[in-house]
DNA sequence: GTTCTTGCAAAATATTTGCAAGACG
DNA sequence: CGTCTTGCAAATATTTTGCAAGAAC
C-alpha cells in the first residue's frame, strides 16, 4: 500500500509532514525514535514528528515500544484490520549496539488475565546482546561485556 | 529476610540510605519509581535513589521494569539465586489509575531464541485498564477487549 | 472564515554526572 | 590514610505544551 492510501485509510489527512513520517516507517524495518526522525529528516520539526506518531498512534498506525532505551520506538502495525493489533511481536534490544530487532516470526504469547481488565496492548522486549554482536566480539569473554 | 542481610548476602554495603531504600521496596509490594522513593522519603536525595538503585540492579537484588509511564519502576527480586532471574513476571499497568500491578501468579512465556543472542532481561507489560478502575468506570463496555 | 497543521520556543519530566564534603573502614 | 558514599547543583535527554503564523478546506 502506498503512503497515501494508508493514511486516508486511517482517516488522516496526508500532509506532507506526514507523508514523510509515514514513508520513513513503511522504508524503515525497524522500530524509529523521534530523534532518528529528527537526524534524518532534518527540516522535520520535533514537536510535528511528536505530535504526527501521536496522532498515528491514535489512529492505529504504528505501535509504540518501550524498549527501555530511554526514548519510545516507533513501528509500522501491520494488522490485518485498523482497530485490532494482531501483529504484535516481541521485541529484542541489544544493550551494545542499541538496536532494536523485530522477532517478527514470533507471535507474542499471551497471558491469561480473568479479572476484567481490559488490555490495550501488549509489550514484550528481550534485552541482551544479539547474534551479530555476539559474534563480533567473540574474542571477549561473554562475563566481560555483561559489565559493560 | 531482613533488609540488612539481604544487602550483605548481596554484597553491598549496609548504608543508611540504602537499608530504606531496600526496605521500602519489602514492605511495598507493588514497582516503586524514583519519584515515589522522593516523595515517600523526603531526606532521600534523588541522586542518591537513582545510583542506589542502580547499584541494587547491578547486584541483582532488584529488577528494572519499564511499564510505559514514562519513568522506570523498581522492584524486588525474589529469584532463588542471585545471578538468575526466575522470578519473572508479567506486569500490568493502568492507563486509568497509573499504577503498575505484578501479575506474580503468572510465569512469563518463554520466546524461543536461537540465533546466539544472550538475553539478559525479559520485560513483559500490558496495558489497560485495570479491573478496579473498570468497574468503577462503567463507561468502558466489558466486550471492547480481547480477553486474554 | 473556520479549522487543521506547523514551527519555534520553552516548559515539564526523567535520567545522569561532577564535584567536594563527609562517612567509613 | 584511602576509598566509598552522599548531597547539591547542574547537564543531558526526552516528552510535551503554548502560541501565533500559515495551510487546507
Amino acid at each position: 500500500m502506498k503512503a497515501e492510501e494508508m493514511l486516508k485509510s486511517h482517516k488522516v489527512r496526508p500532509t506532507a509532514n506526514r507523508l514523510i513520517v509515514i514513508s520513513a516507517l513503511m522504508e524503515h524495518e525497524h522500530p524509529m525514535s523521534i530523534k532518528e526522525f529528527e537526524e534524518n529528516y532534518v527540516n522535520l520539526d520535533k514537536s510535528t514528528i511528536f505530535r504526527t506518531l501521536r496522532l498515528f498512534a491514535k489512529h492505529h498506525l504504528i505501535h509504540e515500544i518501550e524498549d527501555g532505551s530511554g526514548a519510545l520506538k516507533y513501528e509500522l502495525c501491520h494488522a490485518n484490520h485498523s482497530e485490532e493489533h494482531n501483529d504484535l511481536h516481541p521485541h529484542f534490544f541489544c544493550e551494545l549496539c542499541k538496536r532494536t530487532i523485530c522477532l517478527s516470526n514470533v507471535t507474542i504469547p499471551v497471558v491469561k488475565f480473568t479479572d476484567g481488565s481490559i488490555v490495550h496492548s501488549v509489550n514484550y522486549v528481550l534485552k541482551g546482546i544479539c547474534g551479530d554482536c555476539c559474534r563480533r566480539q567473540s574474542v571477549f569473554s561473554v562475563n566481560e561485556f555483561v559489565e559493560g
